[in-house]
DNA sequence: GTGAAAGCGCTAACAA
DNA sequence: TTGTTAGCGCTTTCAC
């Protein structure tokens, strides 16, 4: 029994390949990596002997001599209730919303032609943001895209301090030198406002996102902007929570104390849905009596009845910028933090 | 310069935990996975060591020793249109339904406290399946949970010929020696059927899923049973696609072709939800004109208006349940494919 | 109870 | 152009 080949079952390593090949571990390696300077016939022999053996390069062998993990984390952040009851209940809420399946799109469209694969972490409690830290400190990921729901999240801050690579979805509550992309809230909101106003609405009402995120009070801002700029220095408002439920609610409360109005702003779709079926319950008809219009333009949007005019956020599109960002930085690691803004476009369907 | 520390800023390693602790890597490494068989004030000393360094184990280094990843390919599979001309079409289509963000709040719930991570994969191309099939057998993941939205779905197959550790949601359509978890889809249509006649509909219709796959079969066989049952051996069938748009062309066929139907069962919530938007449309009541029930209790059942009778298929559950299926498999190699049956029930609301 | 030493499978100098 | 060799950082026998 001279050099006798793996058992049967056993993974085949490059030194298999090598052997069936009748050459090195090295030469392997280099046709395996798609590494210049190797003879036609020798690529040729050892591409046959992979195929062979049914070989598969060993991905954590590989990454130790490369500190490269060829993954990154997707990582959504934002404190949920800290001491929350139900385990799942932040993972819920964050699917309910649209918005994330959209980053996910954008985000698994960049990586996936560059090899590179996303893992989904959850980020919201203490606990769970120092595991994030330790698992790209650990090398298992090349660095996080975070998305935070939260005002207050601290993840921002812990992973620029740890020093890891990292891109933001929207611009941090409280500033930190990472990189992120981000929507031109205040002009998009700018946009609904104008349309309302053209349309011929006069007593408009707007249902705003959470005023403890920069993307809520953003969006406010540049309503009552334009708004005030038109003569209406004063216009309602109730603070919604981004749900559909909170929409109702808002909504509800606009109604009674404005029953006259005849156009209202919701600061992101689902708040729309939410309000119209309030408006259709107190029988208003969208658009005729009341004028709606929401943000996002998110799948809800079209589906909806009447189908939703909105303000679009590219969502996908700066996801994967947000991928392309980190990708960047991860092979020249000092260069500086960058931002990106991207520029919002309204959606005129049948709402308004 | 004797024995100079690592420069400031590199990675620590085991090598200088121990000798800031003045131990063998072998202890640290001890102490690190809690081994037994160390003395309490060297443990501390390490303790010490660890914290002082801030040290964190390289997993590539610990995954090649250990043959263990900790990490499983969580892949959404299936067939779209094979030469998609959009890339994202699938993920996003995947992400419209509210169901896949159940799955991955399953999935983490489970994992996460066993320090497994998710890595999200998309199999809707042979080129994806192949990576799928390379990603497991390259080690980078310890097994995959497979969510299968195709009939003729070749992934399944793939991963049981290769021999990987793998589990299903939802009976393959060819059968496959790889362990499932499923909801007797059929207890459930028959469930939604005895509530209509129960509640006195007579002129019932359903809209169903799409016929290729077995969970649409199973719905309509079951809701065709318990109509049998009872005397309506003839009832309208409408075929959807489980998207809302398609529950809104079913309904207004079936309207077409039998305007004085009284109850209606949909295969699921999504198209419930267009079947209740175009009665509206058609000067319908919900409940009191047409009778509407839906299937899964996903988040759009609660929040739609009415509120949807619907049947629950507990997502979340199913999706712990094969993570643990695979887990165990991951422990004891050999044991033979289970598949897991779970038991749907009516959940009455508004809408019927 | 602890340490020394042998690899896990791969890449990357460096030689030839 | 190819092979030899030295690790990457860790776990794990096996002695002590």
């Amino acid at each position: 029994m001279t050099d006798a080949p793996r058992p049967a079952g056993a993974i085949p390593t490059l030194e298999d390949v090598a052997r069936a090949a009748g050459v090195s571990r090295a030469t392997v390696s280099r046709v395996v990596n798609g590494v210049r300077n190797v003879d036609p016939a020798i690529q040729e022999a050892v591409r046959q002997a992979v195929s062979v053996t049914g070989y598969e390069p060993n991905r954590a062998a590989r990454s130790l001599v490369t500190r490269r993990a060829e993954t990154i984390a997707l990582v959504v952040s934002g404190a949920g209730i800290e001491e929350d009851a139900d385990e799942g209940s932040f993972t819920a809420r964050v699917f309910a919303d649209p918005f994330f399946g959209r980053v996910v799109t954008g985000v698994v469209n960049y990586l996936r032609p560059r090899g590179m694969h996303p893992v989904l972490m959850f980020a919201e409690t203490s606990r769970a943001r120092d595991e994030v830290v330790s698992y790209v400190r650990q090398g298992s990921a090349d660095g996080a895209l975070i998305v935070s729901t939260h005002a207050q999240d601290p993840l921002p801050a812990l992973i620029a301090d740890a020093g890891l690579p990292a891109v933001l979805y929207a611009r941090p509550a409280r500033p930190a030198r990472i990189s992120h992309v981000d929507l031109d809230h205040r002009e998009g909101a700018r946009l609904a406002a104008a349309h309302l106003l053209a349309r011929g609405c006069r007593r408009v009402a707007t249902i705003s996102g959470p005023m403890d995120l920069p993307v809520g009070q953003e969006r406010l801002a540049g309503f009552r902007d334009t708004m005030a700029q038109h003569g209406h220095e004063e216009v309602a408002v109730a603070e919604g929570l981004f749900t559909q439920e909170s929409g109702e609610v808002a909504m509800e409360r606009l109604l009674a104390e404005h029953p006259d109005l005849d156009g209202v702003f919701a600061a992101n779709d689902l708040m729309a849905v939410g309000a119209c079926h309030v408006l259709r319950e107190h029988g208003r008809r969208v658009p005729d009596d009341v004028a709606l219009i929401g943000f996002d333009d998110s799948s809800v949007a079209a589906s909806c009845r009447p189908s939703l005019t909105t303000v679009r956020q590219p969502v996908e599109d700066m996801a994967a910028e947000m991928a392309r960002l980190l990708l960047d930085r991860l092979t020249a690691p000092d260069r500086p933090a960058t931002s990106v803004l991207f520029e919002p476009v309204l959606v005129v369907r049948n709402s308004a």
